[in-house]
RNA sequence: GGGGCCUUAGCUCAGCUGGCUAGAGCGCUACGUUGACAUCGUAGAGGUCACUGGUUCGAGUCCAGUAGGCCCCACCA
């Protein structure tokens, strides 16, 4: 409690401010969220998608380690030995380019430092900054093991990646060459094929004239969409069988502008149908290029510096211009020649930096790889045969075709921060030492060895997070005890990136899938559809939220908006909106609590209803808080969260507090008698009890509140390691009770009707006559007499076995069978009560012919299961008794 | 060029293996200070489940096609 209020002193309304944080500090000092290995005995493990260190929590994090740590609250208090492990990634480019951005702000770059002081000022900022998100975890309410935090970049870490990296090399998996990758001229490093994001966009293809170099007034025609790289053309080439073209297989084009003579070669690649037929080789800066290039022998003539200027390989005129303003200099240049023949508007994917956005150039680049096939083959199995599973299901399809489809993987990345190659190269020979630990000479000739100057890929760390985490290389008792994972859960944006390369590396490195269950939720967008991102400014700062509203109703609003596999939108210039649902509900939890704890005893709270004389009300709150545990408990399983969301708060405030707090609370003063009382006492506060455990996943703070407040329970108790739910502790079903009461429903939502209907004073109490009503709904409305009167706003109930006809009044049949009437003369009147009941005569009329047509259809009858032609016919049955019920008092009015 | 997803009330979306008299929240309208809650209560209006065809006793749900929107993958210059 943020003040000095007691238990029975609490607020009218929720303020969470004050109140979560010594909460999590209380589950902190116990060690809550900690378990060793020792004592795993039924683990359930999952490894946080660590953020990178230098990351502000956003609203994706925000659903993300919701969802992680509902699951892991509902494991918890199943009696798992639940563990999160919790983390930060030193995200290589990223952080890189944060301090850089920040060296720029005193008029520094990385180079004026030097590599070693650049390296030391990346740490300090780690070491200032790095913590925060994880902090921002703490007050959204993540139970994590803080005792295992990882950072990707720490000692245990570096080990495994370097381990991982002469295992590979060893089995000749990892390879260093010359190929064709994409290049970030900003960031100045090579990057993988996923970190090139490609867009469309809408860019030009020109068709260029080539004359041949010995025939005057002779062309060959090419199409690109880079002009500029034609500098670096080696070849021109045309398919193998085209028809119209092949004849010049082997002649000699002068390449404009450049003045190299290069050949006409045919290769399979060229498609005869496109532009002319000819295709302009550039193997240094194409990858298709790259391979003609490869099979003809071709020279590569790499035309471009790091930065995207045009190297000294160009012709004097060019070198210098960067490659955009190149182009424009290439296309000028080839107009005044008259080469130019055609532009045409074309719409086309561009690779670009998924760090920074500037276009990438495909280079040429001597690189370390990974080999993925034979990585790849054991992948693709564990998800065939069932080993790993996706939820949505859909995207198994997108894992199988990238698996299928992989490349070779780029791992070296020219930064400074970053893991580096554990690669040492001889000065006097030839001797490459890939090794453990760092060699002082080189092992061939004793020479001076020098270590490569790269660093490895971030995600080349990340992908061993599910076992790096747990000690590995060492065979560690966490490793034992906590490998494989259970559950991952993160954003689809990353399902090659880490997803995949983690089943890989599990299964290469660990011996198995690194967890079963992959969970991918959705994007958060705001109001229009868009993406939440810094650029845009339309972001959600969670700590913002859970500020105005709590984390509880931020976390409820988060997995009730996201159904499995969908987005969620959220109105950034609203939060209020937003949230509303959340903040809402915790408030209705308050209220419903604090009701109750004007009640209930010490004795109550540890009741066990069933040894009480129950009423039906009761076992029918019970019954349904038990199907609600269920239902609740299968949703958590299949990780429906959503769903879990939604029935808790359906059954809490729907059931609970709408229709069972109101009917129990004359029994609550004692009305009618201790016997009943205490009933009704035992059962409040078992149900009550129960939903705050359902709902302690997904609202662990407020939940946790409440339990506390309880009669006699202190601060002591606590139900973050549940037990889950008390619903198994008796048979609660009970469907007469479930029948009856919702025959008591319908009596009081038709008297609520009838008197909306005819504008009666909400003030004014009537009288009510029930007939035919069913027993066990005659019985039920007998009991809670007091209740429903209250409820209706009626002054009295009578039961009767049939309506007296003639006296005027208004009229409705229920889908019980029983009949109400409210005797209203003077404020019936006889037209409206027609037409009223008219209407809904036909609405009826239209049921039960097609519920004939259905059961006069044999086939219907022969070929539907047996019980859905049983409940055809109740129906039928009812909507017939309804109806003639209703024919009979139109009848009562006579006719126009 | 492949692959996937979406189209259900004014808005945001549920509706998983076909049985629905199609739901929720918000918004809207009317009414309400009945001692848990106005962050509330009661009632109401609002839907040819995008369109066309098929399978089926039965389709919002399955299949095919059409239209619109979105996403992922891809070396066609």
């Amino acid at each position: 409690m943020a003040d000095e209020t007691t238990r029975h002193e609490l607020s009218a309304r929720f303020d969470p401010t004050g109140t979560e944080a010594p909460i999590y500090a209380r589950w902190m000092e116990r060690g809550g969220f900690h378990v060793d290995a020792a004592e795993a005995a039924e683990p359930y493990v999952i490894a946080i998608p660590p953020p990178n260190v230098t990351a502000a929590l956003h609203m994706g994090h925000g659903l993300n380690n919701t969802i992680q740590d509902v699951l892991i609250r509902f494991q918890r208090m199943r009696g798992r030995d639940a563990m999160w492990i919790p983390g930060t990634d030193h995200a290589g480019i990223a952080t890189q380019n944060v301090v850089e951005r920040d060296l720029a702000k005193e008029g520094l770059t990385r180079h004026d430092l030097g590599r070693e002081r650049f390296v030391e000022r990346v740490w300090e900022w780690v070491d200032r900054y790095g913590s925060t998100i994880i902090d921002q975890l703490k007050v959204m309410g993540c139970s994590c093991d803080w005792e295992r935090t990882r950072f990707t970049l720490d000692e245990g870490l570096s080990q495994a990646v370097r381990e991982v990296f002469v295992r590979l090399y060893e089995k000749g998996l990892i390879y260093r060459g010359n190929y064709i990758i994409n290049w970030c001229p900003r960031c100045l490093t090579a990057l993988s094929n996923e970190e090139a994001e490609h867009h469309e966009s809408q860019g030009r293809l020109y068709h260029i004239r080539y004359p041949l170099a010995d025939a005057e007034g002779e062309y060959v025609v090419v199409a690109t969409t880079r002009p500029e790289t034609m500098l670096g053309d080696t070849a021109v080439a045309v398919h193998p069988e085209d028809e119209r073209n092949r004849h010049l297989v082997g002649r000699i084009v002068d390449l404009p502008l450049v003045g190299r003579r290069i050949p006409v070669i045919a290769d399979e690649f060229v498609d005869p149908e496109f532009g002319s037929g000819f295709v302009k080789v550039t193997p240094a800066h194409d990858p298709n290029d790259f391979e003609i290039g490869s099979r003809h022998d071709l020279p590569r003539v790499d035309i471009m510096n790091d930065d995207a200027t045009i190297s000294e390989e160009a012709p004097e005129a060019y070198r210098g211009l960067d490659r955009f303003e190149a182009r424009k200099r290439v296309l000028e240049d080839l107009e005044a020649l008259g080469l130019v023949l055609e532009v045409e508007e074309h719409e086309h994917s561009v690779g670009q930096c998924y760090r920074c956005g500037t276009v990438v150039e495909p280079r040429l680049s001597l690189q370390w790889f990974v080999r993925m096939k034979p990585l790849a083959v054991p992948a693709l199995e564990a998800y065939r045969d069932g080993r790993l599973r996706f939820h949505p299901e859909r995207f198994g399809n997108t894992y199988e075709h990238w698996m299928t489809n992989v490349r070779d993987w780029c791992i070296s990345r020219q930064l400074w921060w970053g893991h580096r190659i554990p690669v040492w190269y001889c000065r006097e020979c030839d001797e490459i030492i890939v090794a453990r630990d760092d060699p002082d000479e080189c092992g061939a000739c004793g020479g001076m060895v020098e270590q490569d100057p790269d660093v490895l890929d971030t995600w080349f760390s990340s992908w061993l997070w599910p076992f790096s985490t747990l000690g590995w290389p060492e065979d560690t008792p966490d490793l034992e005890s906590f490998y494989p994972t259970h559950t991952l859960s993160t954003a689809p944006e990353i399902l090659f990136f880490w997803v995949a390369r983690m089943v890989m590396a599990g299964l290469e490195f660990a011996g198995a899938v690194p967890f079963t269950d992959v969970l991918l939720h959705g994007t958060v967008r705001d109001a229009q559809g868009r993406r939440m991102s810094k650029s845009l400014g339309n972001g959600i700062d969670p700590l913002e939220v859970v500020d105005r509203f709590g984390a509880d109703a931020m976390r409820f609003t988060l997995v009730n908006s996201a159904a499995l596999g969908t987005d969620l939108q959220l109105d950034h210039e609203d939060l209020d909106a937003s949230f509303r649902v959340g903040r809402n509900f915790a408030n209705k939890m308050w209220n419903a609590v604090r009701f109750g704890l004007g009640y209930l005893t010490e004795d109550d709270v540890r009741a066990v209803p069933t040894d009480f004389r129950l009423e039906l009300t009761d076992r029918w709150i019970l019954a349904r808080y038990s199907a609600t545990a269920a239902a609740v408990t299968d949703a958590l399983e299949r990780f429906r969260l959503h769903d879990a969301a939604e029935l808790t708060y359906q059954f809490v405030w729907g059931e609970f507090c709408d229709w069972y707090l109101e009917l129990v609370k004359i029994r609550l003063r004692g009305d009618r008698g201790e016997e009943s009382r205490a009933a009704a006492g035992a059962t409040l506060a078992f149900v009550l009890d129960g939903w705050l455990r359902l709902l302690h996943p997904i609202m662990p703070f407020i939940t946790e509140e409440m339990y506390c407040h309880l009669p006699g329970r202190t601060d002591e108790d606590s139900l973050l390691h549940g037990p889950w739910t008390a619903a198994d502790r008796d048979q609660l079903s009970a469907a007469d009770a479930e029948s009856a009461v919702s025959g008591l429903q319908e009596v009081v939502v038709a008297v609520r009707n009838l008197r909306s209907d005819y504008g009666i004073d909400p003030s004014r109490r009537i009288g009510v006559i029930v007939a035919r009503a069913p027993a066990e709904v005659a019985a039920v409305v007998a009991d809670e007499l007091d209740g429903l009167l209250r409820l209706g706003g009626m002054s009295s109930l009578e039961m009767v076995d049939s309506i007296p006809t003639g006296e005027p009044g208004a009229h409705a049949v229920l889908r019980s069978g029983a009949e109400v009437f409210l005797p209203l003369s003077g404020i019936v009147d006889i037209d409206k009560e027609r037409d009223r009941i008219q209407s809904e005569i036909e609405r009826l009329e239209g049921l039960l012919s097609g519920s004939r047509r259905r059961l006069e259809d044999s086939r219907f009858v022969d070929q539907a299961p047996p019980e859905v032609v049983e409940r055809e016919q109740e129906k039928k049955r009812s909507f017939e008794e309804r109806l003639s019920l209703l024919v009979e008092k139109r009848a009562s009015f006579g006719s126009e």
